[in-house]
DNA sequence: TCTCCGTTCTGACATTTGTCATACGGAGCG
DNA sequence: CGCTCCGTATGACAAATGTCAGAACGGAGA
């Protein structure tokens, strides 16, 4: 009913790219109308050549897929946003699904699966990987309040309570309790490890 | 002269896999002899179906490709590896090369591209894609002592000192003499931020 | 041989961090 | 209207960390 689906294909990596191109022209109902190595290169294309649906990459120079997305949301509705992953925490699961993204999926599917899931997108139907679905489910929702994560992703680099403190500002007190408590609420031996925990589920 | 090339290929993302697979088999001289998804599998499978070249991920479960190169030097010599990176940092060039990698390139070439080097590194000459070479250099040498490095390796997740320790069965004060010297070697505020430094020049 | 350097250790000290009690104002809720 | 929670702050104390000096041993090189 639908005829042939318009696909913009976005990653970094010439080599996935070229490869799935060609991959998935050998579908007869898809058809690839754009490429683009960048997050702007993406919303560009998206907007010069109105495809149905945009697979994204998550990790690109420029902005990430879910920025693309969220942009490519107001700028041009009826297209279906669709990101693949190579190595997906928790978290971006929640931040994509948040921007209005259809799919996402890990780099580990087959092309043939990912050509199933292009016309699932287009169809309007949500495909969620189930393997990362079960880690955002079991990662479950963060116990940090926004001042504790906040602080918390900005002591990510090893800086000192004083530079936080000057970053935040807030007093190197606050600053330290803060962290206190989120080390706490994380289980977690210190701040640093608590920084680790924090990024592997996806919470900052 | 030398007829097909007998190529593995080793790469956890299936996405890539299949569409290199069928991309380089568009090569004449290219024959796709072996796919692996990890480690193991890939050093299994070299055995197994005895390639020419072997094109390894850098990323991969259970083993990564330097790894993997470093047991085919020894258990199948006369197969050159070839390490493709999705986003290489300086030091795993080196420990490639060290590791007696013949090519070292991101996934950002073409596939066209991927199947010269190929050829290249069959013909037993080297390839190192010129921006990663390019930031090895710049990176430079490593002004830490193995025994630092390896402390500070061991202080990447944050652990106490006395955990440190007892990991690299050392006394609790050697380990902070340790960190304290590569702290000011690499001009850092403290550890955290050191080891952060040392992984960005992939020095540990 | 003699010296330098890396490894290992101890002890001492100042600084930073982690924890806790306590306090006050504002927002939301029963 | 009280209650609770969050954000913010201070002060005090204990523990961890960073820095320094010194010392012993062994190997590599001048």
């Amino acid at each position: 009913m639908s005829g042939v689906v318009r696909v913009l294909l976005a990653d970094d990596e010439h080599l996935i790219r070229g490869a799935l191109t060609a991959l998935l022209s050998l579908e007869d109902d898809l058809v690839i109308v754009a490429e683009a190595a960048t997050g702007p290169e993406a919303l560009a294309m998206a907007l010069a050549h109105r495809p149905d649906v945009a697979v994204l990459d998550l990790q690109m120079p420029g902005a990430d897929g879910v920025k693309v997305a969220t942009s490519l949301r107001t700028e041009l509705p009826g297209c279906q946003a669709l990101i693949v992953t190579s190595h997906g925490r928790p978290g971006h699961l929640k931040r994509a699904l948040a921007a209005g993204v259809r799919g996402f999926v890990p780099k580990t599917v087959s092309a043939q699966r990912l050509a199933e899931i292009i016309r699932t997108v287009h169809a309007g139907n949500r495909y969620v990987d189930p393997e990362l679905a079960a880690d955002a489910i079991a990662a479950g929702d963060s116990p940090l309040t926004s001042r504790e994560a906040e602080v918390l992703e900005l002591a990510a680099d090893g800086a000192p309570v004083t530079e936080i403190a000057e970053r935040a500002a807030l007093s190197p007190g606050t600053v330290r309790n803060y962290l206190s408590s989120a080390v706490s609420k994380l289980g977690a031996e210190n701040r640093h490890a608590a920084v680790r925990l924090a990024r592997e589920r996806g919470w900052v």
